[in-house]
DNA sequence: GAGTGGTCTAGACCACCGG
DNA sequence: CGGTGGTCTAGACCACTCG
């Protein structure tokens, strides 16, 4: 019809609109690719071309086997990543870390989320380049090891984000409980303080990236899918040391990830959409 | 020949390998897809599919009618986003607002970077609900415009990002510089500071996308390309009204978008890679 | 066992690029 | 003009899910 158009995306626009337009709801399933194919009078290929875009734009769930879905609108989960455990500060919403350790769950449940983090899981491992770099671990050691606690975090049932720290094998014989596959009761932050560790200070980067597989499976994603956010943290101590890596990694569109500087009205800090 | 490993993704690994360990260099032109398929002993569908997946780790790029290309490794061009126009700081690298306006070609000159950025492109145009929301426009007026300032950015000679602010239009009848399709040569902040409009705080919110038939044009990718990162700025003025939206599209992997909070090592500070 | 999406083939035609 | 990648077809077989 149009000209330059590829059969395909005008399929895609097609599949859109109707989901705009709410005739096909969320949650619901599309027709199979062989009926959209027939309907559209294409072969399955280009049908699943068509479904990946889709699927890409994140409006789309395809489960193999099962069929390709109108994704749920999530509510997204607002996360604060501020500068608030690097002093006191108590507006709404602040005095926590954002996004870390048990702050997370906290700050869900200040926006009528219900969230939970897995048990950490621990690993001590040979530290690759990322990790010796942004540690600062010297380069004379010739096999520097490090620990890592991973947890799992879920809002509201479903899969929000996976989060990674990252110590030094030394920092964490100072202080065990970061080898113990148990939350830190008074979080990291605190008790790393404890240890002559004081936060004073931290970079924050950004990326994004297409997931891993690891990644595609805790978020049940299929392949072709978005891509996630990648957060890394590094937190410096009192001596300008760092001491901690932390790497969040985000599902695109279930989160909203934002920092606040400055003074906002209020309603800014409460909102939560 | 494994289990379960697809033939594409065998072939994107493999050519993966070959480019890490040198065998084809950045710039090289990737085999024709028919060599490829000839040497695999696949359909050329399938190779679409491998050299597909290595377009989205950013590894290769593709220029239609021409090959597709091992992708150059790029050094990444370190944007601080930080608050540091609320007040004066003088650290080194502090002072700017942080990927905004001329800062941006300042920040990428410390950096050993050259960069310009378009003549604004200035529009006028009906406010859509994102901009609604943000500028805090009442739901009263019929149909609300806005004035949006629209540059393209360049580092060392390649895209690097695209910038787009939004002002209400009324704002933009008090302080007309913002009509004019010309660098504001004091700086917006310190151009509607000047007019009443004290910036004294903002929030900043990430997501990441695929990107637009306009991205995709003006950063030289093809499909099935890398997310984009989206980064929006709601700034804040002396009365807690939010008088501007910055909109700015980067480009993965030529970027890392950073914020330092706190006290940290000047050298992080420094640090441009 | 019927139905689903994932992978894959062996072709085809096209638009665009370069010499 | 020949070569490239982009689109598309009309099949095929597979692994998996579900009733």
């Amino acid at each position: 019809m149009a000209d330059g158009i590829p059969r395909y995306t005008e399929i895609a626009l097609e599949l859109q609109a109707q989901i705009e337009q709410g005739t096909l709801a969320p949650g619901d399933r599309l027709p199979t690719e062989k009926e959209l194919a027939d309907r559209w009078v294409v072969s399955t290929n280009t049908v699943k071309k068509a479904i990946s875009e889709l699927r890409k734009g994140g409006r789309v769930e395809t489960i193999p086997q099962k069929g390709s879905f109108v994704a749920e609108p999530v509510q997204p989960f607002v996360i604060t990543l501020n500068h608030t455990d690097l002093g006191g500060d108590d507006a709404p919403g602040r005095g926590f870390g954002g996004g870390e350790g048990k702050a997370f769950v906290v700050e869900a449940e200040r926006q009528q989320h219900r969230a939970w983090s897995s048990v950490p899981e621990v690993r001590v491992e040979d530290a690759k380049e990322p990790e010796i770099k942004a540690l600062g671990i010297p380069r004379d050691q010739s096999q520097p090891q490090i620990v890592r606690r991973s947890q799992q975090r879920f809002v509201d049932g479903k899969a929000n984000s996976l989060q990674h720290s990252f110590f030094r094998l030394e920092l964490a014989i100072e202080a065990q409980a970061l080898l113990k596959s148990v939350d830190i009761e008074e979080g990291t932050v605190a008790y790393l303080q404890g240890r002559g560790h004081v936060q004073t200070g931290y970079e924050d980067e950004f990326n994004a990236r297409p997931p891993t597989e690891e990644e595609l499976k805790f978020f049940g994603l299929s392949k072709d899918s978005l891509a996630v956010i990648e957060h890394r943290r590094t937190a410096y101590d009192q001596n300008g040391e760092p001491f901690r890596l932390t790497i969040t990694i985000y599902k695109p569109g279930a989160n909203k990830i934002r920092f606040i500087a400055g003074e906002v009205p209020d309603e800014v800090w409460q909102r939560s959409s």
